[in-house]
DNA sequence: TTAAAACAGTTTCAAAATGCAACTCTTTTC
DNA sequence: GAAAAGAGTTGCATTTTGAAACTGTTTTAA
């Protein structure tokens, strides 16, 4: 038995994507972790149509990503800012810096520096740990399908490992 | 002298987001983690139109996050393989997960389970961190801007640091 | 205290991207 | 050797995006 060895309409990447999947969310919620709060902010630095702007925030104010803040003195004047669950995109908005400065350099541009703003320690390369602290990669995981009573590899899809053989505990 | 304080059109963020920043490209390299590899099963599994789909995958191939290999018999029959760029989206898809998990959770709907596959040890949460293995968050990291030579920390702007204080380093 | 500028959007309309269905042509399968 | 499956294309309708002008407030500065 086959076919969809992962019912993942209601996958949790699915439902991430959903909420700041699309071309400008993320790149908004970073300029948010940069400091940007006000919208002419964003629409400058990002460019962006203020009509998608503001259905942009719309969207990510109603999902709890970002909140909209009255900071004005005598009637309105908003400024958005990052909730928890804003803030909580760190990780993954580095992994992606790193993924970008790895396999997309640009000529001339060295990565960003980031450190332990106490320390001066350089951040390292986030990796995938088990709780043993044991680094994995794409290859040495394993996720068991509790739906399916199946258990399976992730593939990572290159010739050494074939289809059947990544099926064949089903 | 605040205005941009990062020049970040040439940022890794924004060059990771063009190649695999749509609102498919990500979903791709997820099924093809799980192992799908053929045009139809990616149709099927995603509910893409197939012209896009198309598109897509092109787009993929071109900027080397899969491949296309022919595996016909006696023709032309192909199969869509993560490169090792692509497999290396890894990192970044487990913390986009967890963070789905987190904070956008679906009833009666339990995380995928990800283990070790030698040891069974349940893969632990990504984080963030320094060189010393001490874990940061985006409080904790601060960013030094060579162009500009100002160093700054990251906001994750809340209530408590106003625009002023993190600005206060220019 | 008032005029000018800045903010935070809307609205309108054109251009681009997406979705759907039907249609090709090749390759497997039976 | 016929039928089915794979891997796309093409054409057209719908949706989303982008650009610019337009509104109504709120600050700033004289």
């Amino acid at each position: 038995m086959v076919k969809k060895r992962f019912e993942d309409s209601t996958c949790s990447v699915a439902r991430a994507l959903d909420e700041v999947g699309d071309w400008w969310s993320l790149r908004i919620v970073l300029l948010a972790m940069y400091g940007t709060r006000r919208f002419v902010d964003f629409q400058q630095e990002l460019g962006i149509a203020r009509n998608i702007l503001c259905t942009r925030l719309t969207r990510l104010v109603e999902s709890d990503v970002l909140q909209k803040v009255n900071v004005g003195e005598h009637g309105c004047r908003y400024e958005y800012r990052l909730t928890d669950k804003g803030r909580d995109l760190f990780t993954m908005l580095v992994a992606l810096r790193q993924w970008g400065d790895r396999w997309t350099p640009s000529p001339g541009q060295e990565p960003l520096d980031m450190r332990n703003r106490l320390t001066g320690s350089p951040i390292a390369p986030v990796r995938v740990c088990d709780q043993d602290g044991q680094a994995l990669d794409i290859r040495d995981v394993m996720v068991s399908n509790k739906v399916m009573g199946s258990d399976d590899v992730l593939s990572g899809s290159d010739e050494i490992m074939s289809r059947d053989q990544i099926t064949s505990g089903d």
